[in-house]
DNA sequence: AGCGCTATTGGGAGCGCTCCCAGTGGGAGC
DNA sequence: GCTCCCACTGGGAGCGCTCCCAATAGCGCT
C-alpha cells in the first residue's frame, strides 16, 4: 500500500480533459471501439497513460449491467466436502475459461444456511453474470434458487430427479459400466460394488452402471454397499464387505477415495490386491497413482468439465443456446484389477 | 431462469414510491441505520417484500466505493499447482472467515501472463477490497504488484526474500526443527532432507529447520535435495538419495506428496519404513493418512491458516493496523517413523 | 456548386444507490 | 408561552462509465 499518494483514481473525465476529447470519444477509444479518428485515440492513449488512468470496474458494471463475474458455487452439508482434490481441478478448468471471457471467479462454498442465504442473495441480486452449480443433493435447497434464478445456470453434474436445461456431465454410467465389465472380463465374478452417496446422481449412476454390467454379463449384482465418497467410508463399506461376502473377488469402488479406503481395509484383512480381490475405482485424481497397488480407475476429465461449464456459461451469457454436455471417461488400468 | 417475467428488477425508487417515503428514508431503513420512524420503517419493509426488492450491489458498490468482495490470488508457474489440496484447505477458512464479515471471495489463479495481468488490473482498477495473495515465488510479478497496490494486501506464507509488513505463515523453521529432532530422537543419525523448491521461502525454511536441528544435534546436515512439491519429485529425490547416500536411515521431506514419493521409491527399492529408513512429511494432508505405512507428519493449520488470512485482510480494509501471525505446527507420529 | 452519405464528435441522460444537508415538527426545559 | 434540541425527512448531488442521438465534417459525384 502506497499511501504517499492518498489521491483519488482518475477519471474518465480527467482523462477527456487532457487528451482534449469528449468523454463520448474517450470512452470508445478505451473500448477501442469504432468511430475514433486516429488522432484522438493516440491523444486518449496519451492521457490514460499519463495518468495511470484504469477504468473503475464497478461504474462500467452499472451501466452496462453486467458485473464481469461468474459464481461456482459448491453446495455440501459441510465445507470439507470442498476437500475432495476434484474440485480443484475442475476449478482450474473453469478459470481457465472464465479468463478467456475475461470474467471473474467467485467461489462459493455453500456448506451452511447463511452461505447459501448469501448465494440466494447473490444470484437474485444479480451479483454475478451468471452461475455454475455443483454437488447438488437431493432435495437441495440451491435447486429451487437455480429455477427462480434470472440469472444464467449452468449445473455441473446433474441434480438427481430432474433434468436441468443446461448441464455438463460425465458419463458416470458408462464409465461405471465400463469399470465392471473390466474387473468380468479379468474373470471376476463376485464383483461388489462400494457406491457413493446415493442422494446424488453421480452416486446412483455409477450404481447403475456397475448393476448394468453385472446384469449383461448374467452376474448378480451386490446391493449397494453406501459410502459417503470419503476414504475412511470406503474401508468401513469393504470391511462390511467382506464380513457379508467372504468370497467377493472383485469390487468397484464409486471413487477413488473410497477405492483407496478398500485397499486399505483389503490390506488390513489380509487380502492381497489384485490376486484375492480385484479394485476398480472412479476420478483418476493423485490417491490413486499414489495409492498400494496403484489403483485401476475410470478416468473422467475434470479440467474439462470446468473448462466446458465455464464455456457453456459463457455461451449462456452472450445470449446463446448451448446444449448439455456428456464428457466421455476411460478406464485407466493399473495394478489394482 | 424464468424468463415468463421479463420486467427490470425493481429499484429503490419503486420502494420509495410503494412506500410513500423519501429515498433517504427507504435506504435507511433498508440498511437498518438510525433515524427512521417505526412506522416507515414498517412501511419500507412491507413494499420490500411486496415487490420482491433486492439492492443492486453493483450501484451500492459505486456509491460507497466498496465492492464487497475479497480475492485469493494463487501465483505459480502453472494451473497444476493449485491442485494441491492444501489450497482448498485454506479456501474453506477463507472462505468461512470472509462470509462472518460479508465478503464474496474471488479466485485468481494466477499461473499465466494473462492471469497475472488481469490480477494486476483487479488490483489497480480497485475491483476488489482487498487482496490475499499465496504461494509467491522468488522474483514473482506479483510481489511488485503487492507493493504498488492501493488496497489492502496479505501475505499467505512470506514470500522470499522481504518480509510483509502482513502476513499470516506456519511456523515452517519450527515445525521441521521438530520433525529432524523426532528422527533424531529414535536413533536415526543419516537422516536426509528432500527439499521443497528453494525459490520458495516455504522450501527455504523447512531445510533451514532441518540443518538447525541436525547441527544441534551434532549430525552432519545432507545438502538439500530438492524436489518440486510434486510426489514424483520426491520419488526422484528418494532414489536419487538412494544412489548417493546408501546408508541414509531417516528422511525429512519437506510436504507429504513428497514424503508419499520417498515412500513409493523406498518400496521399489525394497527398503523397509520404517525398519530401514524412517520418512517424515510435512502438512498432513489426507495422502499422509492413506499412505502406507501412514506418514508421520508435521501437522499445519490449513484452514485456521486460511481464516487468520481473512481475518487479517478485513481487519485491514476495516481500517485496523492487525499484526503478522505465525501459525504454530505439532507433529502427528504413525507408522512411517 | 449542391447533394447525399458516411465517419466522427460531443452532449447529456441515465445505471441504482448513498449520504450530506437543510429543513420540520414536537416535546422538554425554563 | 417560548426557546432549544433532536429525532426524522426528503431533496439532490454525486459515484464513474456507457451509449443513444443529434450535430458536424468531410468527400466523392453529378
Amino acid at each position: 500500500m502506497a499511501e504517499d499518494a492518498p489521491r483519488r483514481q482518475p477519471t474518465l473525465d480527467e482523462v477527456t480533459e487532457l487528451a482534449g476529447v469528449s468523454r463520448s470519444v474517450a470512452s470508445r477509444a478505451i473500448n477501442n471501439a469504432p468511430h475514433v479518428s486516429r488522432a484522438k485515440r493516440e491523444a486518449v492513449e496519451r492521457a490514460v497513460r499519463q495518468l495511470g488512468y484504469v477504468p473503475n470496474p464497478t461504474a462500467r458494471a452499472l451501466a452496462t449491467r453486467q458485473t464481469g463475474a461468474a459464481a461456482l458455487v459448491v453446495s455440501g452439508e459441510d465445507p470439507s466436502i470442498f476437500a475432495d482434490p476434484f474440485f480443484a481441478q475442475v476449478i482450474v478448468g473453469a478459470s481457465a475459461a472464465l479468463e478467456e471471457a475475461d470474467l471473474h471467479l467467485m467461489l462459493c462454498l455453500a456448506a451452511s444456511d447463511r452461505s447459501r442465504k448469501r448465494v440466494e442473495g447473490l444470484v437474485r441480486s444479480k451479483g454475478a453474470d451468471g452461475v455454475m452449480l455443483m454437488a447438488l443433493r437431493e432435495d437441495d435447497p440451491l435447486a429451487r434458487m437455480a429455477e427462480e434464478a434470472e440469472i444464467p445456470v449452468v449445473f455441473g453434474g446433474r441434480p438427481v430427479g430432474t433434468v436441468p436445461r443446461w448441464y455438463v456431465d460425465v458419463d458416470n454410467v458408462g464409465g461405471a459400466r465400463e469399470a465392471t465389465e473390466y474387473l468380468v472380463s479379468r474373470g471376476r465374478t463376485r464383483v461388489a460394488a462400494i457406491c457413493g452417496r446415493l442422494d446424488t446422481e453421480a452416486g446412483r449412476a455409477r450404481y447403475r452402471g456397475y448393476r448394468d454390467a453385472m446384469l449383461a454379463a448374467g452376474l448378480g449384482p451386490f446391493p449397494p454397499q453406501e459410502g459417503d465418497f470419503t476414504e475412511p467410508s470406503g474401508a468401513a463399506a469393504m470391511a462390511a464387505l467382506l464380513v457379508n461376502h467372504p468370497d467377493v473377488d472383485g469390487v468397484f469402488a464409486a471413487n477413488d477415495n473410497m477405492g483407496a479406503g478398500a485397499l486399505r481395509a483389503l490390506r488390513e484383512a489380509g487380502r492381497l490386491v489384485p490376486a484375492d480381490v480385484a479394485v476398480v475405482g472412479f476420478d483418476d485424481l493423485a490417491v490413486a497413482q499414489i495409492a498400494d497397488p496403484p489403483l485401476t480407475t475410470v478416468h473422467q476429465p475434470l479440467t474439462a468439465f470446468g473448462r466446458e461449464m465455464a464455456r457453456m456459461l459463457v455461451a449462456l451469457i452472450s445470449g446463446q443456446d448451448p446444449s448439455p454436455l456428456i464428457l466421455p471417461t476411460h478406464l485407466v488400468t493399473r495394478a489394482s484389477a
